[in-house]
DNA sequence: GTGAAAGCGCTAACAA
DNA sequence: TTGTTAGCGCTTTCAC
């Protein structure tokens, strides 16, 4: 691979001379137009890692998901990258699967490379693990107060559900969330569910379900309630993969959605752009969150000084599907 | 940020002798106890920036996909970041969205980088723009023999669609395809039902349709075609996506499926890990794709006289659903 | 406008 | 084992 040095040689330049070029400063016409050929003639590509070392201006930004195969996370690293891609950053995309180990070795890796930020989704504390002053945005967890974070308003969301149950007349309330899903945010969303029913005045029930077995002891229990009783019944699910399972075990048990149950999940799951699952959900505005949380960390890349650290609760709505009425 | 220099001077020993600790050679107890702590002490990090414009080794993989946002791409960017990161490569995601400018920007980023190796999945030509000898391995689609290639067995697909509705004994058999996505693969897929069913003596119809616009003229047109009859149909739709779109609009007609009309979609697609979608499909073995892809990708990139063009077909399978009978 | 030269932080060859 | 030193390919003074 030819260096600058072969073009300069080439063209009858110094490398100084090459380098102005390259970097739109002015040389004189000659030079330019022979430095051109040579460039073509000896197939020369700038090598970045050099100009880097130079310069110390990365092009990177580290994106560290728990997961990138399933409909919320794939939508966010759309648009977190989308909008990287528009301020001339490059992705790096660190998959963690929640697991501890690697969350610190993409950090690690990060401050090798000497990124020019970091994005992170994590629900361990990866932040603690930062030493450098690389700048660090995260998206829906942040606890050591230390970093910027950007967040949907779960809360916020868990009483819209309530609400919307609510609006509908239903003769009993029920929260299905389940155990092993137990962070700060799946407790935000039950808080603001149980917070409206008692301010309210409406009786619920809270339902706890291991799903990561489908827990069939629950669900049936739950059917077995839902088909004896002649009441209807108004389900918040705290996310969206769980109301999907409850409303196709319902369904296969004669279940009549949304006439007998009706159904709300959490996070308002996309399949692509313009297919949009048929549950009911409170949806999380993702291109939001992508754009501001880039929007922060472009602030804090563009400016080293710049240490306000920001909280930003995105809103979040209600969007209505087969499985409610009306 | 401190350099080697810096350790190397707290713990007074050269640099030579730190770089050495620090790529796991042996030094002397003492020293390596000094440059430790040394290192702590000076919150050094290594520079791989520097480290790479010695070795010439990056650590990168660019890959180019057209979406994630989208099951299909999100799981097969899940297994390819995997098995990059089994290998030690990170990886560099750059999502064209079918642009054929961005395509060719992501290839001069990688370039210039000095990446590792370029993974893409393209629809145009881009394998044409690589000037230099980064290794690249093309999934789906090559057309230029130029460089190795990964795909799914879509012509044997489109035969198994055939032969799972013939085993099904229905009186109409119907191909659907978006005019709109007029690519290789998916001519491939056409092709291997079309052969089938001539082989076989099985009379069928082929549609297309707009998918963009959820054409509803052709829809229409179709579910009065059904309604009316009194014969059984059995429709293969080249994506996944597109059986959605039919199924949703045939219920909703009053059409029970898979009772009147049965529904075999293409892709496979599932939502997460162990969610998968209720559309009977013919499935892409997408690990094995990017396993392929990352195992051939990898020989390249260890051994640059490695310049063996593999064309690899990963085979394919029926995945029953909601939409067959059986 | 241009060129010589220093140096970004590291590795590796060589000598000690 | 350790230290000295010469680059890797680029940018950036600073004279000219």
């Amino acid at each position: 691979m030819s260096s600058m040095k072969d073009v300069a040689r080439e063209a009858n330049v110094s490398v100084a001379t090459v380098s102005n070029f390259l970097n739109g400063k002015k040389v004189r016409p000659k030079a330019a137009k022979e430095i051109d050929s040579a460039i073509k003639k000896l197939n020369y590509v700038r090598n970045n890692a050099a100009r880097f070392l130079k310069t110390q201006q990365s092009a990177f930004v580290v994106f560290v998901v728990p997961s990138v195969w399933s409909p919320f996370f794939s939508e966010l690293t759309f648009w977190v990258q989308k909008y990287l891609d528009e301020l001339g950053y490059k992705m790096v995309l660190c998959v963690s699967e929640n697991d501890y180990q690697k969350e610190k070795s993409y950090v690690t890796m990060a401050e090798e490379q000497r990124v020019a930020g970091i994005l992170s989704i994590s629900y361990s504390d990866l932040t603690s693990h930062v030493h450098s002053d690389i700048p660090l945005v995260s998206i829906e967890k942040e606890s050591t107060a230390q970093f910027s974070l950007v967040s949907s308003d779960n809360y916020e969301g868990g009483k819209i559900a309530a609400k919307e149950l609510n609006k509908r007349k239903l003769d009993n309330l029920i929260f299905i969330g389940s155990a092993n899903h137990n962070s700060v945010e799946m407790n935000a969303r039950k808080a603001g569910f149980i917070d409206y029913c008692n301010n309210h005045g409406l009786k619920f029930e809270i339902v706890e379900i291991d799903s990561r077995k489908k827990d069939k002891k629950v669900i049936d229990s739950l059917i077995q309630k839902i088909k004896s009783a002649d009441t209807s019944y108004g389900i918040f699910a705290h996310t969206d993969e769980l109301a999907l399972v409850l409303t196709e075990e319902f369904q296969e048990a004669g279940i009549k959605i949304p006439e007998q149950v009706q159904i709300i999940g959490f996070d308002g799951w996309q399949l692509t752009a313009d297919t949009q699952l048929t549950v009911s959900s409170i949806r999380q505005n993702v291109e939001e969150i992508a754009k501001e949380a880039v929007d922060q960390l472009h602030k804090e890349m563009e400016n080293p000084n710049y240490k306000e650290v920001s909280r930003l609760m995105i809103p979040i709505a209600f969007r209505p599907g087969d499985t409610t009425k009306n």
